[in-house]
DNA sequence: CGATCGTGACGAACAATGTTCGCTCATGGC
DNA sequence: GCCATGAGCGAACATTGTTCGTCACGATCG
């Protein structure tokens, strides 16, 4: 439809579609339009071409996606500057910023072994930190599994209220309604802890000390 | 297609469509082939209907997902023997078992406010536990919002192992080759910690250890 | 007992998706 | 100047979620 058959020729020298290309025209569309938009049809047109073309440099969508994440995880910050936990802290904000500031890649790297490039890099600087801390090798390990899995789980969460339909005061309003509404007979707890329940607060960076702290205090007995 | 018009009258008295059903329905697929088999056609299929029947009582297919998640989540296990921590430590195990069995539905959970009537069940339950702890009102919620993000996490890592392609062994395997070809300079930590990275041991034990100790050593400074 | 009527159920259709199959044609080496 | 190579691409396919108008069933009313 509304074809209009411009000779290849006539374009004015398109760069030639590669990897690189196709994953940065992907991010794109996942910051500019969200993770429904990001379909091949849709970054194929951001390319101008054909979502077949795509597949030359990419295997199918998963592929795409994984690569995108690991693209986003390049753009991960390192400071050289405080303490190791000031920099693991630094470290991990970062990490989840940038998974969160685009929809929907964080779900990506739940439940799949790390091993882009980039993320691998996140991890080994985060081994890094852990062993400037003092801790033995099978701790570090096991506690960057699961700062990981917080990263990711962090990011996903954020990304989710970042984009969810309307503005967020909207939904938190209606939760609230949702909450007040509930038997108290049968909810004890929440209702009467309804307004601490979602208030506000700085919940993502005491939940990263919390980690800090119980890493430092839990012995790994295996 | 191979219709064969069997009078609904001559089929044996099928139990009427409801929202039950069909929440249940779903479950069962989704256990038996897999989260892409969950689609609202085969949904129908296992209850003997077409598509669009299912539309009376299902807003659309997140809604269906949020109702199984929120029915997965009425089998958690309350305990009432132990300390505080063993019965958190078994609701959290209890929890993070039921979401992992059916793939994909922690994902639902993820990043969306919990509404559900047992959902929130278990939330009070947790934030009980918490109060019996000797935790104070800011930081109990604080906490359960960590666990239950924890849990979902823990969740969705979990089923996707289970359910990954080929049996974990294998691509555990792959991921180990993957790491030994890394070079030793760009990622030092990765390399010299290896076999320590892809080891056993009871990370999701431990872990929740972790977030307990930690929850008890970090105030809440707001 | 028979006509009526509302409502749940359903077949068909629609728009959109990921992916594949061959054909086309510009390009670079002889 | 020609030809083979391979990237690019249009069209097609199988599926998906969802909606629409129709239909049949069973209860209700006369």
């Amino acid at each position: 439809m509304s074809a209009e058959p411009v000779s290849r020729r006539a374009r004015p020298a398109k760069a030639p579609l590669s990897r690189d290309a196709i994953i940065e025209a992907g991010l794109r569309i996942l910051d500019r339009d969200g993770l429904e938009a990001l379909t091949m049809r849709r970054v194929a047109q951001e390319l101008d071409t054909g979502a077949a073309s795509l597949y030359v440099y990419v295997k199918d969508r998963d592929d795409l996606m994984a690569a995108m994440l690991d693209e986003a995880l390049g753009r991960v910050g390192f400071t050289a500057e405080g303490t190791w936990q000031e920099r693991l802290r630094a470290l991990v904000d970062s990490a989840t910023e940038e998974m969160s500031r685009h929809e929907g890649l964080a779900l990506v790297a739940l439940g799949s072994i790390p091993t882009g490039a980039n993320a691998l890099l996140v991890l080994d600087r985060m081994l890094a930190l852990l062993k400037e801390g003092g801790l033995d090798d099978t701790t570090a390990t096991w506690a960057v599994d699961l700062i990981y899995l917080h990263i990711t789980a962090g990011g996903a969460e954020q990304s989710a209220y970042n984009t969810k339909g309307m503005e967020q005061n909207a939904h938190i309003a209606e939760v609230d309604r949702h909450y007040a509404a509930l038997p108290a007979d049968r909810y004890p707890m929440i209702t009467s802890m309804r307004e601490e329940l979602l208030s506000g607060g700085d919940r993502e960076r005491w939940g990263l000390q919390v980690l800090i702290n119980g890493i430092l205090n839990t012995p790994v007995h295996q």
